[in-house]
DNA sequence: TATTATTATGGGTGAGAGTGGGTAATTATC
DNA sequence: GATAATTACCCACTCTCACCCATAATAATA
C-alpha cells in the first residue's frame, strides 16, 4: 500500500477539435488514468446531451448497472440500448488525443470547442453553449437545491 | 518535535498575487499541512463569493462520497458536476506559492490583494473589498444570529 | 546592535501541454 | 489486385507553467 494520495478526474478544460475530429485529453486526466487501461477509454452518449468517457476498466461495471436498469424500467430500455450501441473504445495517441466518431459529435452538438469536465470516475464532453445554458437554468434554484447532498458529504 | 498537539488553519493574512497569478501560502499554514498531502491543495469555489483550499487528503474523502452517488439520477449528476467542475489540484512551489486559475479569480473577484483566512480544516481566499462588505452587513445582527450554533458546540 | 534565518515577492528558463499538419500503414471499395 | 479512404504514428510550433535563482523586508538570535 503506497501512501501517495491520488486525485481522480476533476476540473474543467476547454479544448478544441482539430480538422480530424481529434480531442486532446487534459494531461492531468491522463496522469490519473491507471496504466491498466492501456490509454483507453470507452466513449458513449451520456444521459444528458453530452458524451461520457469511462476508463476501459470501469466500463464493464457500467454495462452491468445499465442492464439492471433496463430490465426494471421498460421506458428506459431504448435509452440504455442507445448507450451501449454507441459505445466505442478509443485509445489516445502519443500526443494524448482521442478521435471522436461523427455520430457522437452529432448527438452532443459538439462542433469545434469542447468543455471537458472531470466527474470523479468519468469524464464528460459538452458543447460549451449547451453547458452554459444548463448553468443558466439551474441558477435560480441553486441556493438550497443541493443542501441535503452537501450535508451528507461533509463539504 | 515533542509537541503532539497540532493547531489547524487559523488567522488571517493579506498577501498579493504577482503578475503570474501566484499566491503565497502563509508559512504557518504550510507548516501545519501534513506531509502526506505532498504540498498539495485542491482549490475550488466556495458557497460564498470566495475560493476554498482543501488539503488533498480531505478532498479525497469528498471524492469518495461523490463517487457513491448514482449517475442515473439527474440531480446527483448535477450536484457532482457543480462540485468537481471548478476543483483543481494545486501544489505549492519551492517558495510556497500556488498558481490560481483565471476562471476562479473571476468568480471570486480577486484581482491583486487577497485575504487568506484559516478555517480550521480549510482555507478561504477573499477579495478584501468583498469580505469587508460582508462584515459590514453582518454587523447589526451579530449578537443573536449565532446563538443557536454556539449552543451546538462547546464554545 | 550586528548577524543570521525566514518570509513574501520578482523574474528567467526549460520542460511539457495543446494544437496543426504530414506520411506510412491499415482498412474499405471497386 | 488496384485504388481510395481512413486511421495511427511522427514531427513541429507556440504558449504556459513548474522549477530555479535572486532580492527586499521582516523576524529571530547572538
Amino acid at each position: 500500500m503506497t501512501n501517495t494520495l491520488q486525485i481522480s478526474f476533476t476540473g474543467e478544460y476547454h479544448n478544441s477539435l482539430d480538422t480530424k475530429n481529434r480531442l486532446n485529453i487534459p494531461a492531468k486526466f491522463r496522469k490519473v488514468l491507471d496504466p491498466i487501461n492501456d490509454r483507453t477509454f470507452v466513449i458513449t452518449r451520456g444521459f444528458d446531451q453530452c458524451l461520457v468517457l469511462y476508463p476501459l476498466q470501469d466500463w464493464s461495471q457500467v454495462e452491468e448497472q445499465l442492464s439492471k436498469l433496463s430490465s426494471i424500467r421498460g421506458r428506459h430500455r431504448s435509452f440504455v440500448r442507445s448507450v451501449t450501441r454507441y459505445a466505442t473504445s478509443v485509445q489516445y495517441d502519443g500526443q494524448g488525443r482521442i478521435q471522436i466518431p461523427e455520430s457522437l459529435l452529432g448527438y452532443s452538438s459538439i462542433k469545434k470547442e469542447v468543455a471537458v469536465i472531470g466527474m470523479i470516475n468519468k469524464i464528460e464532453l459538452w458543447d460549451p453553449a449547451i453547458i452554459s445554458q444548463m448553468d443558466a437554468n439551474e441558477e435560480g434554484m441553486k441556493d438550497n437545491q443541493f443542501d441535503d447532498l452537501a450535508n451528507e458529504i461533509n463539504f
